[in-house]
DNA sequence: GAGACGAGTGAACGAACGTTAAGCTACTCG
DNA sequence: CGAGTAGCTTAACGTTCGTTCACTCGTCTC
């Protein structure tokens, strides 16, 4: 955010606290972990943070606001089409899972871990993150071309896929971004029942269409 | 297991481990808290286990066990066919998330805390549950009644949601038990665009059929 | 060239942690 | 009736934890 030329400590402890937090946890990564992670001693991190939950809260609000803008991004490409807005949130999320694996990882697991203030001030944002996805469902149910009648079980279908994307995805596996975005953008639509509004031809499963998150071609 | 007359206070850190693991994680629950929930001194958990580790070890385990023991008897009355085997283990599992969310919660979130010995033999058993939905999806797709083109993504997207349900189901809500069920198998049936074998009509979902996996009625 | 400040370091503190030792009571078995 | 054992207890042990303190070194400013 206000990251012009930030001292080389201050990120390599995010980095070395992400890890750690990613994959051991919170509460099992000391903060010696992450000193040693960084290449920093161990008081270096309260130079830059008062201390170790600052960091966890850090992480957890870089990550929202990433989130956030990926999305919000997207949105702003989709137009009012509520299977494009939908595209672009699923998309968004599907891509931000798999492009920043180890926030998400954070994200999704280690918020628990806050103090009860944080911790609630965090699920509304989650809330208004899952009202992203409630709304475009809704404007596409009120306007005929979903068709589902498990709106609410396939908007929890279409996260929890999303979320999981954070958990295999590999950048250098066998799926690359576009192809997987444009995968669960389907699946997305197959599970919502999409029904283009004018159809000449029905799809078989639901149209793969653009994604909505594309900045070109 | 081999619960004959297990006495008080066994069933009780057992309980109490669980709960304390599931909403604030392995790594975070000390088992000074673990005793206290379970109303027992400190070392009453030594006397029935050689350690913490050892309590997680157990959950894991029995969690394990009883998971594939519902997903075994859903099959066996399941019978050959892919969608009705496919059924069988989406129902299972959306039911024991559901049912047993706090040992559900454990199983998706705290193997992480385990040594690398058995965390790998935990993972192996995750693999085999990953190859029940697997086999389904792929005998169904050699049998031309699943025409997803990502049979894969489908696959991930069915477990993660029904994964997810550990998390917001509650048995007291608004969605009964057998609901949800029927709905998660439907949806399932969407992702993989299910054809029934000799269809008289086109459903324009998929078929809300019977789950496999109701004893009666 | 003094003084402030940013970017750290090393050593220590008290609390909490997982674990162990030693002992106590109630019951069962021979 | 004596020994053994299941089912605990209280009291500690050594370690690791998050945090703090006092300090240093370089750079930039006035």
């Amino acid at each position: 955010m206000s990251a012009t030329r930030r001292p080389a400590g201050h990120q390599a402890l995010l980095d070395a606290a992400s890890a750690e937090f990613a994959d051991r946890g919170y509460a099992a990564t000391s903060i010696r972990d992450i000193a040693a992670r960084a290449g920093v001693s161990l008081s270096a991190l309260y130079h830059y943070y008062p201390g170790k939950q600052a960091l966890l809260e850090a992480i957890l609000h870089e990550g929202m606001d990433a989130y956030f803008g990926m999305c919000e991004e997207a949105l702003a490409e989709a137009g009012r089409d509520p299977a494009r807005r939908l595209a672009a949130v699923v998309g968004a999320t599907a891509r931000y899972r798999a492009e920043r694996s180890v926030a998400s990882l954070i994200l999704i697991n280690e918020a628990r871990a806050l103090p009860e203030r944080a911790r609630s001030a965090y699920r509304e944002r989650e809330r208004q993150a899952t009202g992203l996805f409630k709304a475009a469902i809704d404007d596409g149910i009120a306007a005929g071309i979903f068709t589902t009648p498990y709106p609410d079980d396939a908007r929890r279908m279409i996260i929890a896929a999303c979320n999981a994307v954070a958990q295999w995805y590999r950048p250098d596996g066998e799926v690359p971004m576009e192809a997987l975005v444009e995968r669960y953008v389907t699946l997305a639509y197959t599970l919502l029942g999409y029904q283009r509004r004018n159809p000449r031809a029905r799809p078989v499963h639901a149209a793969p269409v653009g994604t909505g998150t594309e900045t070109s071609n």
